[in-house]
DNA sequence: GCAGACATCCCCTGAAACAGTGAATCGAAC
DNA sequence: GTTCGATTCACTGTTTCAGGGGATGTCTGC
C-alpha cells in the first residue's frame, strides 16, 4: 500500500488527482495540503511514502519545500508537479533530493507509474520533462560556464540599456575593457548580439 | 439546469471541476475536449450553456478558439480558465466575446458563482483577475501604443539576433526600411537601444 | 616550479546600430 | 476628401557593437 501526500495550491489539481487515485486498491490517501507550512505540520505527527508537490505555490515554493522535506524525512520520496516544462527547476528539485518530475497534463496512467517507480526508490520522469531536463542540462549547464562577478555586473548594467562608456564610467573601467567583458558574454553564452544576449539572460533568469 | 462543458488539456483539470461539479443539482456535466478541434467537433451535433476554456492549449489556443466559437454559437457563454493571471490574455479573451476569467485555484464557491453568473449572461471575473485587468488596462493600454504587424514581425527578426541588412534580405525590403522599423520601435516603446528593446519585448510578452 | 585555465584589463578596426530629417504611396477613418 | 497611420525608401553623420589581438595577475594541478 503506497500512502500518497499530495502538496498544491489548486484545489482542482487536488481534487483531479484524488479523483484519480481514489479507486486505485495499492494507493491510500495520506492526505493534503495547500502550502508548505500545512505540509511540513502534517509530517509531524503522520507521514506517507510518495509526496506530490507542485514547484510554484505561494510563500514556500516546491523546490525550497523539498529541500527541507528531504532533509527531515530523508525516506519519503518527493514527485515534483508542475503545469510546464521548466528546465531549470526540474534540475533544482531534482538537485534538492525529488525522485521525479511529473507534468500536471500527464495521463491517469503517468501519473500511476511515476507513483510507483518513485515509491519503489525509482526515479521516473514525464515524457517531455525528461526532454527538458536532457535539453537543460545539455544546453544550459553546458553552455552556461559560470558567469563571473564582474561579467554579471555588466550583464545587468547592458540590460538596463547602459552603453559600454556609459558604464565604463559607472564602474571607473576603460570602454575597451567593458566592451571585453561584453564580447566574452558574447562567446560564452554562444549568442551572438546585443539582442540574442537579453534574450537569453532573461529566459535562463540571469537578470 | 447549466449545462456545463470544459475545455482543457489538462486530464486533472477536468477531473477535479468535474468532481466539484457532480454533485451540483442544477449542473449538468455536457463533456468534456482536450483540445480546440475536439471542442468544435463536440459543438456540430451538440450544445452546452456555458463552456469552461484553458486559455493555453496545444494547437489552437484559448483565444482563437474562443472567437471561433462565439462567431458560430453565439448564445454559448464562455469561460476563461488560466493557471496564473495574465492580464494580456485576460483582455484578449474578453475582445472576443468571453463572459469572465476564472483562475484554476479559485474556490468551489467562486467556480459555481461563476457558472451561475455568465449562464444568465452577466460578466465574471477571478477576484485577482479582475485586479490584473483593471493593471493591464492602466499600464499596459496606455504604455503600449499598439505595434503594427510589419514592426512585430520585425521586432520578431531582431529578437532572433537578425541585423538589419539580414532582416532587410529575409523580408525583401531595403535595410532603410527595416531601419526605420526599428527606430519606431524604440520611439513608440520609448525604449532607447536593443538591449532594452528585447528585455521590454519579452517582459510584455510581445514575442 | 610551471603549464594551463581564467578573470581582468587594454587597444584597433570594420560593421552595425542610432539619430535626425525628409518624402512617397496607400488604405482606412472621420 | 482630407487626415492619419502604416509602409516604404533615402542620405548623413555619430555612436556603439563585434571580432581580432594582447597584456597582466591569480589559482590550480601535474
Amino acid at each position: 500500500m503506497i500512502r500518497v501526500f499530495i502538496v498544491d495550491d489548486h484545489p482542482v489539481v487536488i481534487e483531479g488527482i484524488h479523483s484519480l487515485l481514489q479507486n486505485e486498491k495499492d494507493i491510500e490517501w495520506a492526505g493534503q495540503a495547500m502550502n508548505a507550512a500545512s505540509c511540513l505540520g502534517f509530517f509531524v505527527n503522520n507521514s506517507a511514502d510518495v509526496v506530490l508537490m507542485d514547484i510554484s505555490m505561494p510563500g514556500m515554493d516546491g523546490v525550497e519545500l523539498c529541500a527541507v522535506m528531504k532533509e527531515k524525512y530523508p525516506g519519503v520520496f518527493i514527485l515534483g508537479l508542475s503545469t510546464f516544462n521548466q528546465g531549470l527547476y526540474i534540475k533544482k528539485m531534482m538537485e534538492n533530493g525529488a525522485s521525479g518530475y511529473l507534468l500536471k497534463n500527464s495521463s491517469k496512467d503517468e501519473l500511476l507509474k511515476a507513483i510507483h517507480t518513485v515509491s519503489k526508490g525509482g526515479v521516473f520522469f514525464s515524457g517531455e520533462a525528461g526532454e527538458a531536463l536532457k535539453e537543460y542540462q545539455k544546453s544550459s549547464r553546458a553552455q552556461l560556464p559560470e558567469l563571473s562577478p564582474r561579467e554579471k555586473e555588466i550583464l545587468g548594467l547592458i540590460a538596463e540599456g547602459y552603453t559600454n562608456p556609459q558604464i565604463a564610467g559607472k564602474i571607473f573601467l576603460s570602454s575597451f575593457t567593458v566592451d571585453s567583458h561584453r564580447k566574452n558574454l558574447l562567446a560564452k553564452l554562444n549568442v551572438k548580439n546585443t539582442a540574442t544576449l537579453i534574450k537569453f539572460a532573461i529566459e535562463n533568469k540571469l537578470i
